[in-house]
DNA sequence: TCTAAAGACTTCACACCTAAAGTTCAGACT
DNA sequence: AGTCTGAACTTTAGGTGTGAAGTCTTTAGA
């Protein structure tokens, strides 16, 4: 296995935190401990979802496009534009990522027939059976990472990143970035 | 404040779940709520994080080099090889990145006295409070972000999130992508 | 000591993203 | 109708990443 960008060489997540309140003593230990986690725990995640899409012939970035068109369901179509907001890219980025995709044949890109400025970007079945087949892989791997949390705490932890999560999307960040309460 | 990449237009987590068991049965809601939460959660406070960095004149990439040379103790000293390694690119995308930080007057890089191959890159006192101020503003985004969690459930999360990392870090993946049981 | 091999970093060619300008079409106003 | 404004997408220029080849230094062996 030939080593890839993304590798450990790491300082324990331990100690990571110990060298943050030596040199930043106001940091509070657990909540780095937490988003250190988070932040670790993606990339590995990223790296891992790399290696097993290469398989499947295709790249992180048109498994992406898949999962946004898969969750609009039948007839899995999307313009660009809002394509691209759900990825957070620029909707230039995601011209030339059709274009690439186009040509792989897991999308087709048309004129929509009633407004003319509009295009759509729409599934292939064989774009279809790539995410199928993505979404299996992935599911083993995802198994794996949880697999020594009981049921119980894999709901207790579904529920605390939700709430985290609307935390994080519910709050419009102010000039300097802090989050407002809920209204 | 304009739009930036990375900005909401996506259904809610829940939707999006129920979505994946209508298009693929076998998948497990409860680890796909968290997978997805995660990789949610993660996303935004990227796009967070770089709001906030902006105004403190410096860019993610930087302050990802500024946190690994902080957490190798003094003098936050480091070869662009390793300092590749940990930041997950390739050794010539750190040449690149301390040419830039070099250029900001946040880190020197100097030939190694002993071994001439080798090279040091080592933060200015600039770079340090460069850190030190990213810290401090990141570290209040942090206590907003879990605010709604007591700090029990903090202690449970934090476990929880370190067990998943030490399975994904201590396993090495097979062919597959599948992870082993450990030692 | 000379030379081969390995290691560490850089350079080069190319891929992909962002920001901004450009193009094309739809709808409104005169 | 004619023109203007705005929306949606594409094109262009420039920045940052990857992978492979290149340069220089060290180390080990003949």
């Amino acid at each position: 296995m030939t080593s890839v960008p993304g590798d450990p060489a790491e300082p324990d997540l331990d100690e990571q935190v110990a060298i943050y309140q030596r040199e930043f003593p106001e940091v509070d230990p657990q909540v780095e401990t937490i988003v250190s986690a988070l932040s670790r725990l993606n990339r590995r995640m990223n790296v891992a979802y790399s290696r097993q899409l290469t398989a499947l012939g295709i790249t992180n970035a048109e498994w992406e496009v898949l999962k946004a068109l898969v969750l609009v369901g039948r007839p899995y179509r999307l313009g660009p534009g809002d394509l691209a907001k759900r990825l957070g890219l620029t909707p230039a980025a995601m011209t030339h990522r059709v274009d690439r995709m186009v040509a792989d044949g897991l999308v087709t890109r048309a004129r929509d027939e009633t407004n003319r400025v509009r295009v759509n970007i729409e599934l292939t079945a064989e774009g279809r059976d790539k995410w199928l087949e993505a979404m299996r892989m992935a599911a083993g791997f995802e198994a794996d990472v949880v697999q020594d949390l009981s049921p119980e705490e894999r709901g207790t932890l579904a529920g605390m990143l939700t709430r985290m999560l609307v935390r994080i999307e519910a709050a419009q960040p102010d000039a300097d970035g802090r989050l407002n309460d809920l209204g």
